[in-house]
DNA sequence: CTGAAAGCGCTTACAG
DNA sequence: CTGAAAGCGCTTACAG
């Protein structure tokens, strides 16, 4: 491999003149310039990012961690990423949990070892000694989707929008609501959708039979199921539903279509998450945006600005959401 | 930050033994090491894999260019790729191109200024420029998706996939078939499946009215209007349509909706791709699943044997396809 | 305007 | 079994 020295010699000045050239930075004569240059193209050569980074300390490159590399949101977030970091230089290091919480903070120590800028990561479940890691890191550091104390952290609003959903069904006539969840773990999308969907009903002095709500795990099958336990054990059967996810909901629709109820007639259903899918299924899906692109863009500028600035404090930007109205409700 | 050096000093070792201990390799005494281990525990030092490329020349990541970053097919691809390569412990160092060709170049360039191990390239146009630069570089290197002469492949078998859907059509007892497509400088989409489309209607001697055969874009909206274009320009209607894609099917299926004809009863639709859209709309799309995380962990496979063994030379794997039967046809 | 030299944090012959 | 020293390819005070 053709090195800086190389181009020293050839262009007969030393290397602290090169590296002058291809950093723009201190003097340098025009002439010196020109022969550098000239042997720079010559030769095809391009300065190791490695060396350089070792000596400045800054790689230019962002871990992010995933949860999962091949859903819909892993890849709206990192669109959105991608978008400001591409525009400042910034390339990603991705990494891919696949849901094992261990995985983390075996990445989180990899991502320090390389030397990454900073690092986005994209939560599902928070633990204590994932927060203690990261802490430990002192690392730029920007969490999204789930809440972590002390740190940046770019959040959904899953109360509000769970709860909007909820009204709206309210708003368009409909009284007895069942609930398709997922594990409460998951504090977002578990607890915080469920809270909305309960308080929503409360503020409406609306009873909830405990058969309404029923838990899933993020996949058409489960929404199927937990559809058809609703049907089964409640005594006043449900005029609508609210899945915190889209595909929960097509698990739902699935159910409704194969029992020969009507939607939105006799069940109106309502999803999360406002996937492709939920586009071009029939019906069209009513649905939460929760706009991943552009918390993928503002979790970048908040990273930039710790990498730029050194602002670590706490700092929260809830994302806002849109309730996308269609004919499934 | 903590290095090398100051674990060596609190061991009371050098820094030569440290490594020793950190790389398992050479002779050192169980005392030593012990010692060296604990030091490494108690400090929660992370080697910095940057110098450690530096002197190694490997830095075990892998740098990826895809021409789109949240595609179903870029998030597959990526999939499969992760699955392999994670389990050698190389990380992925991702690029968006944004089908922005100046890109694709820039960004060889950029992944090897970061001594990345390998490259791979999830291709849509290639042109002579690029092709250069490719061999310029001297880097292991497997392309997925469109065939480079002289190099690792990975390829999609676009050309039987469409023959085959196109002959299944034919059994099925369609005889008028139209075709939407894409623009052809894409080899391997465009050109490719037109050719297997072209090739299938031949043999099975079948006329070919020009107005059947439209040109989209990858989106919903143009396979709308190709099929309307279809079917205002054609003398005779089509009982069939063959779109290059299930994107492409779907705007077709939505039109067919619109002007109340049944499918598959007065126009069956074949898609091609598999997406995960295909499953849910109504028809179900009968469709090409490309395999695409197979791909990944094909080209995956490729690399690795290249990054260790250097064999260098062209090698083409073709990917098998499944036809998946559903209602559209 | 220019260059010699030190140093970033590692690994690896080499000598003992 | 262990360590001193050179070197990977850069950048950056410092001196001139």
């Amino acid at each position: 491999m053709i090195t800086i020295k190389e181009i020293a010699e050839r262009a007969n000045v030393s290397r602290t003149t090169v590296s002058r050239v291809l950093n723009s930075s201190g003097y340098v004569s025009e002439e010196a310039k020109k022969r550098v240059l000239k042997v720079i193209e010559e030769t095809g050569y391009i300065p190791s990012e490695n060396a350089k980074a070792l000596r400045t300390k800054k790689t230019k490159v962002i871990g992010v961690i995933l949860p999962k590399i091949s859903t819909e949101t892993s890849s709206r977030l990192v669109k959105g990423l991608d978008e400001i970091f591409a525009m400042e230089g910034y390339q990603i290091l991705l990494t891919n949990t696949n849901l094992e919480p261990e995985k983390e903070i075996e990445y989180l120590k990899l991502l320090k070892s390389r030397h990454v800028d900073g690092i986005i990561l994209s939560a599902t479940n928070i633990n204590r000694t994932l927060v203690e890691e990261i802490f430990k890191l002192k690392i730029p550091f920007v969490t999204v989707g789930q809440y972590i104390s002390g740190l940046a952290n770019v959040l959904f609003d899953d109360y509000q929008a769970s709860k909007e959903m909820v009204h709206y069904l309210i708003k368009k006539g409909n009284k007895n609501i069942a609930f398709i969840g997922v594990d409460e773990k998951d504090r977002s999308v578990g607890y915080c959708r469920k809270s909305g969907y309960l308080d929503a009903m409360k503020e409406n002095h609306l009873p909830v039979e405990e058969s309404w709500i029923q838990k899933g795990k993020f996949d058409v099958v489960s929404g199927y199921q937990s559809m058809k336990a609703i049907m089964a054990l409640s005594k006043q059967k449900p005029d609508a539903v609210l899945a915190v996810t889209d595909r929960l909901a097509i698990g739902a629709i699935q159910y409704i279509k194969e029992i020969c109820l009507s939607i939105p007639d006799d069940i109106a259903v309502a999803g999360m998450g406002a996937s492709e899918l939920s586009k071009f299924i029939t019906p069209a899906l009513t649905t939460i945006d929760f706009s991943i692109e552009d918390a993928g863009r503002e979790a970048a500028n908040l990273l930039l600005e710790q990498i730029n600035g050194g602002n670590y404090h706490e700092t929260i930007r809830t994302i806002k959401y849109r309730l996308l109205e269609r004919s499934s409700i």
